[in-house]
DNA sequence: TTGAAAGCGCTAACAA
DNA sequence: TTGTTAGCGCTTTCAA
């Protein structure tokens, strides 16, 4: 018998409070919940009791009684890429200042774990879950028999029938052509995360449509898993190939710290053999060498979104793009 | 009225599955748990009506059945550290591993916070809380109603009355400093965290031990805080006093990133005017510039002891100290 | 092998 | 203003 059978069997319930304060257990749910009017005096006496037992209800029973567990769940790739860790962060104060507790889990990258991840998500009965999917269109099947309401959080194009948060990446990939363009480069390269479905990655789009507007010729692509890893083998792909852009613009600052190293580790100095601007914004963009000039995401605010669409929103799913911005750091040459 | 309501409002319940098969409530429990000996032909058409009607049993009305969650806590002081967030990581898989559940929240370094959430999880009724805490006594008496066990992870010193595992810091801090001295540096300075209570963080033990037995004088001391900006300052600091030494211990890869930073801006090369080895081996040691020596934690079997000693440990606390080695990157110049 | 029933702690409708 | 009570979905004892 574990031992935590024990110890909430020794938890004070609302009995006890009831039966010390001298009152019905009613009025003490009364008092705790503030539904219902208590006399000055009795309130007190009640007050007095939760705080000697060191009472605090039961959220199982609560749960059970009023259909919600006031948890939320969160689904990401992978919780030490600190862009996720901080998107769930973000999430966790947003929902909490809602009263409900955030559950996150990381499906390490995989879609049979990231469907596992959800069902157990549903088994336990969260009131709603925040999908970070690994691909564009993630297995709900878990979902099918709960009704539990989701919402795909960066996500940038929208699955139809599901709420989506996402940031602009199209308008994001421009912002970083555009300035890497502004500083006088003509052949700006791409350094791109691999997706997993056909869908091309808005950042990708982005690139090419803004390179054709300015009327430039579209740099070197290479692609690699969205990890410090895949950066590194992206880079040795284009050094090897012996197309080394002049600039080049990474789809993650995870990516990016693989290309400095393998830059560094070639002798290509950044930013005055290569200009980058990576995408993300995170702590690792402020703290590479040299710092990553990046295009930022609006963590706070797609947060604020996430949990507002998750718990506020009924009817049409939700569509949400935000605005990134750049933050300039050295890596650009400014 | 939150769509949470509506959502579990149509999930099945046992008695659902009950009618649909044509049995009685209790029979389903036997089934689902195995607790019982049913016909196979009672049973198979038990799990055929658990199958069509997507039946989970509902985890609020268990754990107020059996006083248990099977949920765990754990209080990190940020999910932002990579180090932290992998610590979680192997805790959430160990703790899978018995079917129990992690939920993990951050105190953003502050002890008010980290208060809060203790008293939030224990108010969730989690089974066991794992507490990384940011001070060497931490302030356990938002428990003391509710018998919930703890451990102290990541806390090397045990205090008396509770459960522990850390890494042996000394022993770190030895081969550390012995690595260095190894390559024949006789300055070895220290870039050390800043504790929050009266407690010598072991790897300043350590440090100053090694040095003395190896017949060395303790290089210049900076200290900061646990963080890339810690890191950051206390290396300024080291440059302002025209103090840099030779060779440095850093008591964490984020500060060592830090130091990298402010190596770098200053033009001191590392590893050739800076060696420097750091602590805990995380991916941010492999993917710095250059790629740092770091003393490594065994962080899967410090979590693995971690849900040991919380689930299966009853009588004298625990206290476990374990073993780090020795990860050579390019910072020490090997 | 199966079923009936008590009760986990709570909320809220209703009664007093 | 306060108390009584039904019932949320489940496990498990006891009886059939």
């Amino acid at each position: 018998m574990p031992r935590s059978t024990s110890a909430s069997a020794s938890r004070a319930t609302r009995n006890d409070v009831a039966r010390l304060a001298g009152v019905s257990p009613a009025v003490v749910s009364y008092v705790v919940n503030g539904t219902k009017k208590v006399s000055p005096d009795t309130e007190a006496r009640v007050r007095d009791a939760i705080e000697k037992l060191g009472y605090r209800p039961n959220p199982s029973a609560r749960a059970l009684r009023l259909g919600s567990t006031e948890m939320l769940g969160m689904v990401v790739p992978t919780s030490i890429n600190p862009y996720f860790a901080q998107l769930a962060h973000e999430v966790e104060l947003a929902a909490a200042r809602r009263g409900y507790l955030l559950l996150t889990s990381s499906s390490d990258g995989s879609i049979e774990s990231e469907r596992r991840h959800l069902e157990h998500l549903t088994t336990r009965l969260v009131d709603g879950i925040f999908l970070c999917s690994n691909v564009f269109e993630p297995d709900l099947r878990g979902l099918e028999h709960s009704n539990i309401p989701v919402v795909l959080l960066n996500h940038s194009a929208g699955v139809p029938a599901r709420n989506s948060i996402g940031v602009d990446l199209v308008q994001g990939a421009r912002l970083a052509v555009e300035h890497l363009a502004g500083h006088g480069y003509e052949e700006i390269g791409l350094a791109i995360g691999r997706t997993s479905g056909d869908e091309e990655d808005g950042r990708e789009i982005g690139w090419r449509e803004t390179l054709e507007e300015l009327g430039l010729e579209p740099g070197p692509i290479a692609r690699g898993a969205f990890s410090p890893d895949g950066g590194y083998e992206a880079m040795r792909r284009l050094l090897q190939r012996g197309r080394v852009p002049r600039a080049l613009f990474v789809s993650s600052d995870q990516m990016g710290r693989g290309v400095l190293k393998a830059a560094h580790e070639a002798g290509v100095r950044v930013p005055e053999d290569l200009a980058i601007v990576s995408f993300d914004g995170s702590v690792d963009a402020a703290y590479s060498w040299p710092t990553l000039t990046s295009v930022a995401q609006p963590l706070t605010e797609m947060a604020a979104a996430a949990v507002e669409a998750l718990l506020d929103h009924t009817g049409d799913p939700v569509h949400r793009i935000m605005p990134p911005h750049l933050v300039v750091g050295a890596s650009c040459g400014c």
